[in-house]
DNA sequence: GTCTATAATCCGATAGAC
DNA sequence: GTCTATCGGATTATAGAC
């Protein structure tokens, strides 16, 4: 029962969004009254807490693809296109994640959900990780290069999603790629570093035109 | 008479962020009731754009206190930390700018207020250019090179404020100093190059370690 | 320009009958 | 386990008197 409405309450999420989130909405779309889910879910929260527990669920799914990767840099590289995957697939999932927690008004974060979090942050720093020891990435603390790494796709894709660049999906894929290497390259060796400027050479002439031609040749500033 | 219910609405905004503030609480501060504040504002959103206007106002402030820096890398720098201090002086300022625009359920935002994003945009983008002119980052396109700049800053600013990174404000200082040189590692041509390596190789270390401390050993995800 | 009064909705949560 | 009925609260915005 409480997962036949978990379900409802995830599409209802991903519809109308946190504050269209109601749970007489929720009621509805199962074809019962408001009073009933309160024998199930004890309040409003505590419901958004196990949507928030399904997104991430969903989000380890995508960085799980990157254990198929053969190699460290194989791994790093699906892993950090993964994170962009979720964040376009499921943008509403991405943003009770990671932009808008505190809207959830929620005095403590069950600790089932918050085990989820740090399971994420452990598994990009393992791949930050497997790149130092491979010698692909140069000597330092993997926790803070993972933060670093973290923090500028995190701040692009939230950018992205709150309308702030007004690029095509398609473009800002390239966007997120040309960036990811711009950062990178400075914090790579020898031959990846190269690699990597290859990247940054090929794609950012094409990009940077498309960018400036959506916003009329203005800034990318709403 | 706008003047002044701007000015309230602003402190409104600042104490009781975007979900407290509504027309009746906002009059009532004013000593007046909330029909009358429709002689001066159309609707609730105007208000709320005005006040947007206001944070671009002082976000403005805050880098332009940049251009009193002698070089182009002081003017970088100061710049670079004032876009900052900026977010943790008026963190509800920073979230309605950059975190919460779509929130007003504005469905078009007036030229004056998107004209003020614009020139911050453009301001950031010389201080980016003017460092490749002086040498001091490698050749690139400055606004690709900008936005890669702006995003790591914004995202871990703003997963600082979402409360995800549990520092202390000093510690954040800290780390984004050692974060932005981390990043600005790899862009920087010859002797900046260096000095900024000489930043990474003090700081880290200590700021890793409290970052670690506070979450109990913890990855730091909430 | 400001007021009172009110329309028209929406919300979370509970009591108690069945 | 679900219902009806309801409490107690919020909101934006308008009509019309003063």
């Amino acid at each position: 029962m409480r997962e036949k409405i978990l379900a409802c309450a995830c599409d209802l999420y991903l519809t109308d969004g946190l504050d269209g989130f109601s749970m007489r909405k929720l009621a509805r779309s199962l074809g019962v009254t408001a009073p009933a889910l309160y024998r199930h879910y004890e309040s409003k929260e505590r419901v958004l807490l196990d949507v928030v527990g399904e997104g991430y669920r969903q989000l380890i799914q995508y960085l799980h693809r990157a254990l198929e990767g053969r190699t460290a840099e194989e791994r790093f590289r699906i892993a950090g296109e993964g994170y962009l995957e979720f964040a376009l697939n499921h943008p509403r999932y991405y943003e009770v994640l990671f932009m808008g927690v505190e809207l959830l008004r929620v005095d403590e974060v069950p600790e089932e959900i918050s085990a989820q979090g740090c399971a994420v942050g452990q598994f990009w720093n393992d791949r930050v990780r497997e790149c130092i020891e491979a010698g692909l990435l140069r000597e330092g603390d993997p926790e803070a290069i993972g933060m670093s790494l973290w923090s500028h796709a995190h701040g692009l894709i939230s950018l992205y999603l709150k309308g702030m660049l007004p690029l095509p999906e398609e473009d800002l894929r390239v966007l997120y790629r040309a960036s990811c290497a711009r950062v990178l390259v400075g914090l790579g060796t020898g031959s990846y570093a190269e690699r990597l400027a290859e990247v940054l050479a090929e794609a950012p002439a094409d990009t940077t035109s498309k960018f400036n031609g959506s916003a009329g040749g203005e800034a990318p500033w709403v």
